[in-house]
DNA sequence: ATAATACAACTACATATGTAGAGATAACAA
DNA sequence: TTGTTATCTCTACATATGTAGTTGTATTAT
């Protein structure tokens, strides 16, 4: 099942922090944002409904929950289907705008470097 | 203002083609899966009136729309965007692993190696 | 000239999404 | 113990999007 954005927002605050409640939740998207608390519990409750989170223990009423989900097989079909859609499927020029345009430091250079020189060996 | 997918879809025939009709944007997308005449012109319709597209001529009853946004002018925000929603904002990781997953053939390293090399110097 | 066809223009509708209010009640504070 | 607060649950609604039907008429074919 697909993920809105908000939802992925969401979801990202759900993998760094591995368990949280919905006022937690809230009150870091509250300070990125306006935005009332029913509207992120609506997120985490959908979020819920399509199995990305579940329920994983609670203090008193308050709900904890926790990823289902796992980071990389969201990511994975995103990039596929982003790639897909703006650049009909070839990854190239999405590398390359990146790799010209985005910011990134000498160490993400080298690092970068460091794995297409491992990804080159599997043509030699 | 934002593409939806099928827009975006759209588009891209447009600036391959740079001047296109209805009907035959209607007649490519049918290769690809079922979608009636007027669910294309909807779109296409949508796309002029966010002023992605103009009336660039006709013959007889049937119109000639001609891209008015740039694609990189889409892509590049595009870009942007998902590296945020999807990356928080770090575009190495996404980087890492298009180079490591997605299909990239011998030629398409050597060029992205040269574009990093080219980047490089910036900090030397 | 008339019938058939193709196309434009308009309207409609279900679903997903962002947004939030209202009501109930458990937990807490005085 | 009783009032206050925090939280959950449920409901609602506007907009964007994908999808398509209908109608009118210019164009084409016979």
């Amino acid at each position: 099942m697909s993920l809105s954005d908000f939802e992925l927002e969401v979801m990202q605050l759900f993998w760094e922090m591995n368990e949280a409640t919905a006022p937690q939740i809230h009150k870091i998207i509250e300070q990125r944002r306006q935005a009332k608390y029913s509207t992120v519990k609506t997120i985490i409750d959908r979020l819920e409904k399509k199995q990305s989170i579940k329920r994983s223990g609670h203090q008193g009423r308050t709900i904890f929950y926790s990823p289902i989900t796992e980071k990389k097989n969201v990511r994975t079909p995103l990039i596929k289907d982003f790639i897909d859609r703006v650049f009909l499927g070839k990854s190239r020029p999405l590398v390359a705008h990146i790799l010209e345009q985005e910011e990134l430091n000498l160490d993400d250079i080298e690092y970068l470097e460091s794995v297409l020189k491992e990804r080159k060996k599997d043509f030699k």
